[in-house]
DNA sequence: TGTACATCAGTGAACGCGCGTTCACTGATGTAC
DNA sequence: TGTACATCAGTGAACGCGCGTTCACTGATGTAC
């Protein structure tokens, strides 16, 4: 099968060649315009040049291709994460690194980020099973960076609490919602400091 | 004008008597079960017993009846926290319960919740000039419960670390990401230990 | 190297559907006298 | 209290549209001989 370049309509016969990957490219920028919900087949057909129905060599229908999208997003923010975490460094400067990878992912990716987390249906635990999840790796990279541990809490439970602040900030500032201006924090420095106070604050009790 | 009761096919004549109510509840209802973009006039018409015309004489439109939504939903939000902050107890119970009442509103209402966060074109901070948004409300809360301050942090720093949090927690709850089942931390308890982590873990350094 | 042919990735037309919205209308309500 | 009438909240039919999907087809590819 010949490979050509990936730009959509990229195409030079009665056989495109490479049209899964452009039809998949073409999802993903349309999503990121405009929401899962703003998505459509006869879009993406129209902007690869192609008729909708050849979509259908590709996948089953418009569902297929979202779980393929939320797939490939899986795995690509299980392998920037895995990146992150074995970059140069200390720990502390891997772990902060990674922070940074998972909202560089939600907002360098919102298609990924849409698919696997706003897809009714699609499940972040069971999209590779072979790999390490995303949040293994988390829960990996708090107990390599942390060894003294979390003043007696688990650090799943951490985890979870890192991963909810995170996905928290990349979706309010997803949304435009967070204030945006000189001198007001971004959604790194946001997260930098809350990753550092609840590590260090786990297991504050109400009174000290 | 007459009033009846408020429940969906509540309907005895020619006019129905309490029209736009009764959108607004099959609007909540169908957004709860199917998300925003599963939402159709046409289904909220039928299960109120009327006309898809008939919407047009309280609604500008589909996109008119979403921002009523979201103002209400506002509102309401707004009137949840506003009564958890000036409930009985001491100020930690109450900013405590504030976190619940959040917490509560996203799983009571998510069809609010939606309007208010996934619809683009709403922003927060206009859907209520008059009153105190709720996060200002929640600036002002963690100013009194927590008189000594957070390690010189800004107050305004804090809130938005606690609202990232909380809408995080919310939303992967909603989505069904948090893992359940007995002996495993709910939300509740997640949020509970994640804002007195935030707020005494702040300032912390690397090192430290 | 050249030819016949199976395979496969596209076409193009059509489908049924449900959507949001409009329009002229009509039945019910409530007010003025 | 009774009647005429303006107001208004509904009806019902229709619209144009774009969607996802299907089908028989056809042109290009690549392999066997």
């Amino acid at each position: 099968m010949r490979h050509w370049g990936e730009g959509p309509g990229d195409r030079r016969g009665y056989h495109h060649g490479n049209l899964k990957e452009a039809l998949i490219e073409a999802a993903r920028r349309f999503i990121a315009e405009r929401g899962i919900g703003g998505f459509t087949l006869v879009d993406a057909a129209r902007l690869v040049g192609v008729t909708p129905a050849a979509l259908y060599r590709h996948f089953r229908g418009r569902e297929a291709l979202l779980e393929e999208l939320a797939g490939r997003g899986f795995a690509d923010l299980a392998e920037r994460l895995a990146r992150a975490l074995t970059s140069r460094g200390t720990p502390l400067e891997r772990f902060t690194r990674m922070g940074e990878a998972y909202l560089a992912f939600a907002e360098e990716e919102p298609a990924y980020y849409a698919a696997i987390f706003e897809t009714r249906g699609i499940h972040v635990d069971i999209a590779a099973p072979d790999r390490p999840s995303p949040f293994d790796l988390l829960v990996e990279a708090l107990q390599s960076t942390f060894p003294d541990g979390f003043g007696g809490v688990a650090p799943r439970f951490i985890a979870l609490e890192v991963w909810a602040l995170s996905h928290g900030l990349a979706t309010l500032a997803s949304a435009g919602h967070l204030p945006k201006g000189p001198g007001i924090p971004d959604k790194y420095e946001l997260l930098r400091a809350g990753v550092l106070a609840l590590v260090h604050g786990a297991g504050s009790r109400p009174s000290g």
